[in-house]
DNA sequence: ACTGAAGTATAGCCAAGGCTAAAAAAAATG
DNA sequence: CATTTTTTTTAGCCTTGGCTATACTTCAGT
């Protein structure tokens, strides 16, 4: 992996980070999905994991053999696909940030479809430092609730 | 076995969603710089701008191709980039949608650094639903702490 | 006015992530 | 058990957006 730049400048160190968030995006989503069909079908079958993610066969195929390069799913030709323990960690991770996302866009007044649908661009760009800061802003507004 | 196959997904809405906005992140990334470059310095010069996005010069000379094929700017060989009143325009409600992502990650407790970064890749998945809520939620916040 | 240093553009490479069309394997049906 | 239908994979193409190396302008300093 060749340095990106010998001496980024200050504005560009956001801009990079950005790209590197973008490029796990797609995997992150696959994994999601994947977990989730899982659940609730007990497997994840390449036409489903196409349909749901919205995309044609063959670009579901391709996404899973990088999936299994990276070690986060297994699968034999013809059958199912299924996670390995670091990818469903990183479901569970991504699962949990997406739904504390939608529930800040709703706490600050975001109907909750528009939530739902700016979330899944979002919430990959949502840093763990953010995270924390979403939740304690939750659980605060949930106590204020209750009084 | 549940039949499920048949049934329409109506969840790839958001990821189609999500990677439709993911198109045009990059341009309006480098409108906005462009915009920024002229403001400070009278000019947008290549290797300002691609020093400043963090990239290589021909990668930023690249993007500008697509910008002038796009009609968001002008540039003539070895002359620095301008944009043209539509990459203005775009330069502009970029710039205050990004200031509006920034304000409400600080508003919720995101600490500014950390708020500035994370924006950056934000800022293209919230769409004019979900800006109008933040907008109302920091209008509200001003308010409130004037009392 | 020349020459060398900056700055800019072009050529050509790569991987990701889309697509369609076609082949191959598995499953279902007569 | 053969045949058809469904599902999955493969092959091959495209664009985007990175990169390096090289060629070409422009400009500045003698």
């Amino acid at each position: 992996m060749p340095e990106t730049s010998s001496r980024p400048s200050k504005q560009s160190v956001r801009f990079i980070r950005a790209r590197e968030a973008q490029a796990c995006a797609v995997m992150e989503d696959y994994v999601e999905m994947i977990g989730d069909l899982i659940r609730d079908l007990g497997e994840a079958r390449t036409a489903d994991i196409a349909e749901r993610m919205g995309v044609a066969h063959p670009t579901a195929t391709k996404a899973i053999t990088r999936l299994k390069r990276e070690g986060l799913a297994v699968s034999r030709p013809y059958r199912g696909v299924f996670l390995t323990d670091e990818g469903e960690a990183l479901a569970n991770r991504v699962r949990a940030r997406h739904r504390s996302v939608v529930e800040l866009l709703v706490a600050v007044g975001v109907p909750r479809e528009t939530a739902e649908l700016d979330a899944e661009g979002i919430e990959h760009h949502v840093s763990d430092r953010s995270l924390e800061a979403f939740n304690k802003f939750l659980a605060n507004e949930a106590k204020e609730g209750k009084d």
